[in-house]
DNA sequence: GGGTCAACCAAGCAAGCGCTAGTGTAAATC
DNA sequence: GATTTACACTAGCGCTTGCTTGGTTGACCC
C-alpha cells in the first residue's frame, strides 16, 4: 500500500470521497460507497489510503492547502489599504468555499471525526491560515477603521464567513463579491 | 413501547443523550452507550424512544423550544429601542448556547442526520426562531442603527452568534453580555 | 388481591462494518 | 528476458450495529 504519496489518481479520489463525505457524513460514509463512487472494488482502496481516517485527513488538508494559496495570492494582488486587504481576504475565502465547496464543508462538519495526530498535524494549517486574517483584522484596528476587541472581532467575521456554507446559493444573484462587500461595510459601517 | 409522551423520565434521559451527542457524534453513538450513561440496558432504551432517529429529534426539539422561550422572554423585559431589542436578543442567543450548550451544538452539527419528517416538523421551529431576529434585525434597519441588506445580515449575525460554539469558553474572562454587547457595537460602529 | 401498566432486563438476530490476505496483470525498469 | 511496481480483484474474517423478542418486577388501583 502507498503510504502519504499525492499521486493525480490519489488526488481523484480524494476528491470523489469529499462529494460523499458532504452528502452522507463521514460515519455513514462505507468504505464500499467510496469504492463504488470511484470505480473500484473496496479492497483496492487500500492500495490508496492506509485507513478511512487517511481519506478523511487528505480530504481536509487538500481543501485547507488550497485555502491558503488563494488567500495569499489575493493579498499580494490587491491594494495594501486595510479596507481593500480586508475585503480582498473576505473574497478569497468566499471564493475558496464555492470553489472548493465539498472539501470546506467536510472540513467544517468531521473535523471532530480525525484521530488526534491528524487533528494536530492539520491545526498547523488551520492556524496559518487563520494568522493571515489576524492579521489584517490588526491592519484595520490600527488603521481605525474598524473598533473592538481583537479577538471577538476576529471570530465574529470568521463566523459570519464560515456560516455561509449553511446558506449561501452559488447559482443565486449574489457574487462571492457582493457578499465580501456587505460584510466589510457592515463591520465598517460605510455604505454598501 | 412509549411513543412521543413527554415524561420527566424522558427528558432527562433526553438530556443525557444530547451529552454524549456532543463527545461522540450522533453516528459514533450507539444505542448501548447510550444505554449505559443512561443506567439502564440496551432494549429498554426503546421503551422510551421508538428508535435511535427520535432520541436525535427529541434533543434538538429540546433545545430548540428552549431557545425560543427564553428570546420571547427577553424581548418582553427589554426597553423598545431597536438597540437594546437587538442587544436583548444576541445574548439571549448566546446565554441559550451556554446553559443549553449539548442541545444547540447538536442542532448545529447533527441537523442533517434528522430524517426527512423529523427534519420539516423540527425546521418550523427554527423558523419561528429566526423569525424573531429578522424582526429585530428589520427593525434595526429602519431605525438607521444598522445599514445593508436584510437577508444578508441577519445571516451574518447569526452566523457570527452560532460560531461561537466552536470558541466561547463559558470558564473564561467574557460574559455572554460583553459578547452581545461587542457584536451590537460591531454592526453599529458605536463604542463597545 | 386480581388487574394494570410503566419500566426494565437477558438474549440474540440479521445486516453491515472496516479491513486483510492472497492473487492477477499490464506497464515500467533493469 | 527477468524483475519490479502500480493497481486492481475476490473472498471473507471478526466484530459491532440498531433493533426485537419474550418475559420479569414493583408500584398503584378498584
Amino acid at each position: 500500500m502507498n503510504v502519504m504519496n499525492d499521486s493525480p489518481r490519489r488526488k481523484e479520489l480524494t476528491r470523489q470521497a469529499a462529494q460523499l463525505f458532504v452528502q452522507e457524513g463521514f460515519d455513514r460514509t462505507t468504505v464500499r460507497m467510496l469504492a463504488q463512487e470511484m470505480g473500484i472494488k473496496s479492497g483496492s482502496l487500500f492500495h490508496h489510503f492506509r485507513d478511512k481516517q487517511e481519506i478523511l485527513a487528505a480530504v481536509i488538508e487538500a481543501g485547507t492547502q488550497n485555502a491558503l494559496v488563494i488567500a495569499r495570492a489575493a493579498l499580494e494582488s490587491c491594494d495594501h489599504t486595510p479596507e481593500a486587504r480586508l475585503q480582498a481576504m473576505a473574497r478569497a475565502h468566499l471564493e475558496t468555499l464555492l470553489t472548493d465547496r465539498n472539501a470546506h464543508v467536510v472540513a467544517l462538519y468531521e473535523w471532530r471525526r480525525l484521530d488526534p495526530e491528524a487533528r494536530d498535524h492539520l491545526s498547523h494549517l488551520r492556524d496559518a491560515y487563520e494568522a493571515l486574517w489576524e492579521a489584517v483584522i490588526d491592519e484595520a484596528l490600527d488603521a481605525g477603521l474598524i473598533h473592538g476587541d481583537r479577538f471577538l472581532v476576529s471570530r465574529f467575521v470568521m463566523g459570519a464567513l464560515n456560516w455561509t456554507v449553511r446558506w449561501y446559493d452559488p447559482a443565486g444573484s449574489r457574487s462571492p463579491d457582493d457578499l465580501a462587500h456587505e460584510l466589510v461595510a457592515m463591520i465598517t459601517q460605510r455604505p454598501a
